[in-house]
DNA sequence: GTCTATACACCGATAGAC
DNA sequence: GTCTATCGGTGTATAGAC
């Protein structure tokens, strides 16, 4: 692993740990074995460090999702795909999803151009509106089914990391929210 | 006012609009019309000025929204008060929705107990625990539940806020969304 | 209670050798 | 590319007058 890759590594960990302001690079330099300098030389300055962090963790999360789709034929299989293996990347990378969180809710998120987050929701966004202009899910707002579907992955991954949920019994949530969100944004039955 | 609201209401403008870490208690001393050492004498580490400032607003959305509940009688009529009027409160404040988004996702949270924080939700939770009973809500955790709902109106206010929607679409969302909530959680029709 | 003035620790970033 | 050494700016918190 080189060190540009040490140095993301290190500065995950401690960003989660101790908030953004609270980890000073000199620390993140320490916990990736690399001279306070060698940072500073990949990433010209820490706001830098922060935003190419969060752009590398979104892309293994898009990648994974992905690379686990399987040529699902209906489109509650290819949602149900997204749901499952969002929270199940997520429960495998705890500290990348309080990241993300963390980053979400910060000023930082401002820094990002528009194009760099729709990058990764385009594809999901797409699937959606396929499945209001097929009926088979309720006519709505494009932007609030987002929301919604969002907003629901999102408070379920927090309660599946803050519960410690066995894998049965999270596999269980999964699966039946999972249902529950169907119901609310299908038009009918299946 | 006396100058100790002063300090808070001018942390929360700037700890919205700039961050926690980068806002000096110089500038917010500065913004509220009071000495740097005046700030020192209320809070006597910033830290506890950002907890002061969270746990005042939290008590400030509790009790508005129990202010507007007049004695609604069925189930789904009380939690669409609750939506309704925490969404209402949010959209009328949105600094300090803001505020309370960034403070959840910070590490600040762990600072704060959980009879801190179970005061603002037990008796949310209580209500919706008589409904699982009550066979109204669907059998289900009761954390889960809870998560569902607080996800959920957390999704749509930040969608309400970035969107900029005139008051009637406000509301017309605010019904549509709640409408669908009940569909996925209640037993059957009404 | 409120102010002014200041101590001093800390941290982001740079310079320059290797 | 990587290191060591260090500077300058900044920000929390204190001391002490009023």
């Amino acid at each position: 692993m080189d060190k540009k890759e040490q140095i993301l590594q290190a500065a995950l960990k401690l960003f989660v740990e101790f908030g953004f302001h609270n980890t000073p690079t000199s620390k993140i330099a320490k916990e990736a074995g690399v001279a306070n300098g060698t940072l500073f030389y990949f990433f010209p300055t820490k706001d830098d460090l922060v935003k190419a962090l969060y752009l590398d963790v979104k892309s293994r999360l898009t990648n994974y999702v992905a690379e686990t789709m399987r040529g699902e034929s209906t489109l509650k299989e290819i949602l149900k795909v997204h749901y499952t293996e969002s929270l199940r990347w997520a429960l495998e990378h705890k500290t990348e999803f309080l990241f993300i969180e963390q980053f979400n809710a910060s000023t930082y998120l401002k820094q990002i151009s528009c194009e760099e987050i729709e990058k990764h929701t385009k594809p999901f966004v797409a699937i959606l509106k396929e499945g209001i202009d097929n009926k088979i899910i309720k006519p709505m707002d494009i932007g609030v089914l987002f929301t919604l579907i969002g907003g629901h992955t999102f408070a379920i991954n927090k309660y599946l990391i803050d519960n410690q949920l066995s894998d049965s019994k999270g596999t269980e949530v999964i699966k039946d929210t999972f249902e529950l969100i169907w119901d609310m944004i299908a038009l009918k039955g299946d």
